[in-house]
DNA sequence: CATGAATGAGCCTTCATTCAT
DNA sequence: TATGAATGAAGGCTCATTCAT
């Protein structure tokens, strides 16, 4: 979780801030480009293009194309994690975890683009830089692992470590489901509808987990 | 769903028994290639190795890499299809409804990596090979509705259509998460436990999903 | 002059009344094919399909692709010599020459695209295969030099070896701008109208050939 | 005839004059090499050798190969229009139509390889380019059409537009019949002899037209 | 003789990356 | 720092030719 983890992505450029600038820009001009064509099919050329300026500067903020989908992948998780870091359960009641599965679904639908493009891509990343990805993704069941534990339940359902884990990752795949599924789910549903029913699905279940054999 | 509606991939080939063992060929050797390298970085001249022959022979046989790609799709849908079609609910008892996903998991299990590059590659194919391939799992999603809705579940949980397309949905995607997101589940899951619980979760979800607000 | 001089085009086949056969079946399917895609753009494949075989047939009557090129130039230039071989300058009278100059224009209106795509094509072939090609063109040429010398001119106009060489060349040349600039002068001209003002321009030109400095 | 119609050959280099000197190179290069070996059988890569750089450079200021010989007729029609640009003709005489021809002789005979490719290879050209490329040619055949027409010819021998239009082709064609038949006429002639011979076999023929029937 | 599947050299083109200005 | 021209490895694909049946 520390920031030391972040894969550093050198450059050859001093000035940090103007660093921060111009990845912003490469970020928000990638997400554009990735989403139209994917991260194949987008050449360097246009990324530096999308970003507003040259290819040879575009160098002096990355080191190859990699990069990019690098720090795209990161300013999303990044994205992710402050939105989320303001969902807590410190009352453990029910509202509480609907309330967090609503953020977490709500900030899916925001950033439909940016989700699609990085789980698509994501396994375009060299070892390294996936394990990173996981790791950050790791963070976010982690966080619903700890709402859920942290919620009261009926008696009798008291869930262990591993239907915890089940659970917590049962939110985030379907929030991920979303993303990558709109074109099935589009046509059917409105994004408070999905969050409705996969909720009462998802409460249902846990509320009710050891009753049937 | 007629086999009439198959995207065809033209040959210059014209004995077609061998037209199907080529293609037999040219997908399981794809299937460990795009394992490893993903379909991108996979080159065609691997490909050809791969499947046995050499480009000119695998040029016989498509007409373009992308083809490669959709001849894996075409045959992981149809053996799926084909597994699944032995799945269907007679008696509407709930066991039914079990047996289904329990099969509909061990399908994918035995076919992780097929799914893992289905749905890592499937945004890379055209417009056209794409939707036939979503149109195939529609058909998965839809059997399971039909399932569903035949299964007989307590009286005031009859659900809506809607609401079923959302169960239905739910089971296929839990089903893919298996595949794609085996890093995560492998550590403390196997098949089975991974079929009991998500069955668990899904079932006491269904059985009590009018019961909270 | 001889059949000796021919460029044997070497077959695998015995049969020489059916190597024949075949070859007539070649050039004249690659007559069409060429005409429509030129000699490079055309494939074997295509070449075999016109003639009406598989390319394993056809590979048993060439050797290489250019022998097709070449088979088509022979047969044209055969079909050519053959039809000037009626024209003769017997009595040496001008209508005579007249007469040859309308045989050949009509026999290249006969063959446009034949002579089209040989004078376009004939510069892919082996330096071999070439001067077989210019030594039948050198033919050509010289019948009408032979014409031209037996024809009678105005006394004072009596023409040099080179100057008749440079009206017969006139003559071949003017005619294949028939074939190779038809896009220019179909607008205007018929092939009869062409035919009589040429051969009036080059009359006059050789009756008065000696008036200017 | 406005500068304009010129299709633009797409480059993805910025500085205008670079591109001028790099396609400089690219005509000059190309013109050896196709002269060797033709169009078809000369190589991207070769192509860029011939012309000093690498094939990415190549690509930097064409699209396609066949831009390369696209790039190439355009260079030769503009040194052709350059030059004949200085013949005018403007007392009518008949010296001035013979310096016309002599001067445009004489350009074929300076840039025989030039001709000789154009001729051979035009025909590879994309419809849009070829189109082009007769326009110039026209261009050509309207220059010399207008000459003969302002030529003072013997009272009796007026021509007709058609007559003019026939000549003035004549003129074109035997110019371009130096350049490919070369290995006819070389052995006789020199461009002096051939030019005055001509000349002389034109002339005659356009001054007694019609005198025979 | 006829067929057509197999082969692989080789072609055109793209594009990530570098580096002189 | 910023620029963009230059580079060339590498990829997708074609097609002339062969050879077993």
């Amino acid at each position: 979780m520390a920031e030391k983890e972040k894969i550093v992505v050198q450059t050859s450029v001093k000035d940090e801030s103007l660093i921060e600038i111009r990845r912003r820009q490469i970020v928000s001009g990638a997400v554009n480009l990735f989403k139209e064509k994917g991260f194949h099919r987008a050449t360097t050329r246009e990324i530096a293009k999308a970003a507003g300026f040259s290819i040879g500067t575009l160098y002096e903020y990355i080191r190859t194309k990699e990069d990019v989908l690098y720090l795209l992948c990161d300013y999303i998780y990044d994205q992710v994690k402050q939105q989320l870091a303001e969902i807590t359960s410190e009352t453990g009641t029910v509202e509480e975890l609907k309330e967090a599965i609503k953020q977490y679904f709500h900030l899916i639908d925001r950033m439909v683009d940016e989700f699609t493009i990085m789980y698509q891509e994501t396994k375009s990343l060299s070892k390294e830089a996936m394990h990173y990805v996981f790791d950050k993704e790791h963070e976010m069941v982690h966080l619903f692992e700890k709402i859920i534990k942290n919620t009261s339940l009926p008696k009798n359902q008291v869930l262990t470590e591993k239907e915890i884990f089940l659970a917590a990752n049962h939110i985030v795949v379907q929030g991920q489901a979303w993303a990558f599924r709109k074109w099935a789910f589009r046509k059917r549903y409105t994004i408070e509808d999905y969050i409705n029913d996969q909720t009462k699905l998802f409460l249902s279940g846990i509320f009710h987990f050891h009753e049937n054999s």
